[in-house]
DNA sequence: GTTAGCACTTGAAGGTGATGAGTGCTAACA
DNA sequence: TGTTAGCACTCATCACCTTCAAGTGCTAAC
């Protein structure tokens, strides 16, 4: 592909995206490529048309980009946007310290996210399975009941009610719930899936409990609804595509379950930093004119998760492709500070 | 008004419900009136419309209800209507006993109140200020932190992290948690939240973390987000009001925040069991076109939570009440049920 | 390889007239 | 006095047509 090609692939997908309208020949010539004139472009629009990069809805419409050209835009074409200083700001004020959970997090990501892109963002919290646990507690709730909660240094990893056996009293919940803390604090929660034996072994009498507990632990494979969080889907009404009802319906019925959020945003390749799917071509999932950009952040080795955006084809890649970067950054440097202020009180505790 | 203006404008009522079209004078003597001519529903008509009841969109278009005329069809016209036995069993079908806990449970009754209406269902899990808290507990999650867990029988009341003085070791907190527990132990939240002087006394040296958790309870005064459901958004689409985006527009920017359902679910009177607001004249923050019924639930004395549906004013009003109606007995048999078991558990063993 | 020129296609916008549904009014009737 | 038949009137909808502008593809000339 020549390099005039290139360009104008570039200027009919960068006015695509701009205008929402089949960009002409002439718009082309007149706006960006004035040296040429529209004849000349109408050669290589027609060129383009028969290599797949653009279609056209009928003869006198203009030309629109097909999902092979956006991947090529945002592959070889597209301006790696830099974001506004008031955007950056934005960014750097939205998390501060008193974000301190992870919940929170999560959903102030997802808040800025949208806000910036003014698309509906997605986002899916770490992954469980490799987070240490920091502390784990049965709590009796009486009527043979207890509830098992485990939480790391930041976050509730995980809480469900189990049984219990009605002949237990509160003081033998509590010991129990002593040595759930001692056997499986500091492991991972998929680690802590593997003790099975050696701890019943060890709980002798409350055999039962444990079986409960390892049979809750194995249910925390899968992600929780609240860990899966959504924002701004009334966003999807400033693009010009969601007049049409049976867009938004489509859209609509995938942001409202949660495991089919779950599935568009979840299942990327762990090598991919910045993942986009383009329509149903790439996500059965996604819909038809839809489509999903989402980042994956970890910070000092730890997952955080992933975010991104749901929005149509014509999408403003640039912006939030940058958007998504810039949030990755602040948010590693906000873990990482944490980290170190921690370790530093770490060392002044020590230097005591 | 005469027996035949209520007749004539429960014929309208009903006919427009039903069919989404203005209903004209011919329609109703044809279907229902057969004894009298179209002329004189006319006359009665145009008197109806005096009184405000009906409206018409242009003189060759029918009648449409107005939001006066569904008030006085609930209130006096209405089919107090039976739910089919298939409606009957599906609803005694879905609350069985698996569904132990509340959040669980609240899920399910919106479910289930969505799918038998086929209208979105918004819901508002129990009100937390009333329920006794069962137990209590501060868990250590380091760096300076706790996570505070508060249950009653049947589920996490309230949890959230606070922030404890680096310098207390795990072993003091879980003292402190053993103080909580025994502090707050079958008080109702709202109760909770007055022990403030005598708490900070018994304290001690622990004073710090009690101002905190007197903080937290506070802060517990109005409902979660995750009390707040919605199911089945995406049923706003069967209804033909709906092919109009600017409705969708509208009812969409209520039900993505969880603060105004809780708004237009919240705010009703106590005294009321069955709640109906029609349109933005009964609650500004109820769209134009919209009506909301609800239902606030309670047995044994505790109340169980309001739920409800949001839909088009042109609403199956008869169906959805049945539905709520029957949904509230149902789940006051199920939590009957569990009482009278626990009484019985609690029996037998004063046998023994 | 580039360009001007022109015929061709197509959707959008606007106008027209026919159709049909539904009403309001009036005068006659019981 | 309430009811009814009859009729003129209103209005949305539809099909059909014309016009208009945008944009293309093609060809011939540069």
């Amino acid at each position: 592909m020549s390099d005039r090609k290139k360009r104008i692939l570039q200027i009919v997908v960068d006015e695509y995206i701009n205008s929402a309208v089949p960009v002409s020949s002439k718009a082309i010539t007149e706006k960006h490529l004035t040296d040429v004139s529209s004849a000349t472009v109408r050669n290589e629009l027609a060129s383009l048309e028969e290599l797949g990069y653009l279609t056209q809805f009928h003869t006198s419409g203009g030309r629109v980009p097909s999902p092979q050209a956006y991947r090529f835009y945002i592959e070889e074409l597209m301006q790696r946007g830099n974001l506004s200083a008031a955007d950056l700001d934005y960014i750097s004020g939205a998390f501060s310290d008193k974000t301190a959970d992870v919940e929170h997090l999560i959903k102030s990501v997802a808040n800025v996210i949208s806000d910036l892109t003014d698309y509906t963002s997605v986002a899916i919290g770490p992954n469980a399975e490799e987070e240490r646990i920091r502390n784990m507690t049965l709590l009796p709730c009486g009527d043979g009941r207890a509830l098992l909660v485990i939480v790391t240094g930041s976050r509730i990893l995980r809480d469900s009610f189990i049984d219990i056996p009605e002949s237990m009293s509160d003081e033998d919940v509590a010991g129990a719930s002593h040595m759930l803390a001692k056997l499986f604090g500091g492991k991972a929660l998929s680690e802590a899936r593997e003790v099975e034996a050696e701890a019943l072994g060890e709980f002798g009498q409350y055999r039962q409990v444990m079986t409960e507990v390892i049979e809750a632990l194995k249910s925390y494979a899968r992600p929780r609804d609240e860990d899966i969080v959504l924002a701004g889907p009334e966003k999807i009404f400033n693009h010009p595509e969601y007049e049409d009802i049976g867009n938004v319906k489509n859209f609509l019925s995938v942001i409202s379950s949660k495991d089919k959020i779950a599935e568009i945003v979840g299942d990327e390749d762990d090598e991919i930093q910045i993942n986009v799917k383009i329509g149903s071509a790439d996500d059965k999932d996604v819909p038809e004119d839809c489509s999903v950009v989402t980042a994956t952040y970890s910070a000092g080795g730890k997952n955080l998760g992933t975010y991104g955006v749901i929005g149509p084809i014509r999408m403003d890649y640039s912006k939030v492709i940058a958007v998504l970067e810039n949030v990755g950054k602040a948010l590693e440097e906000l873990v990482d500070g944490k980290n170190n202020k921690n370790k530093d009180k770490n060392k002044e505790k020590n230097d005591e």
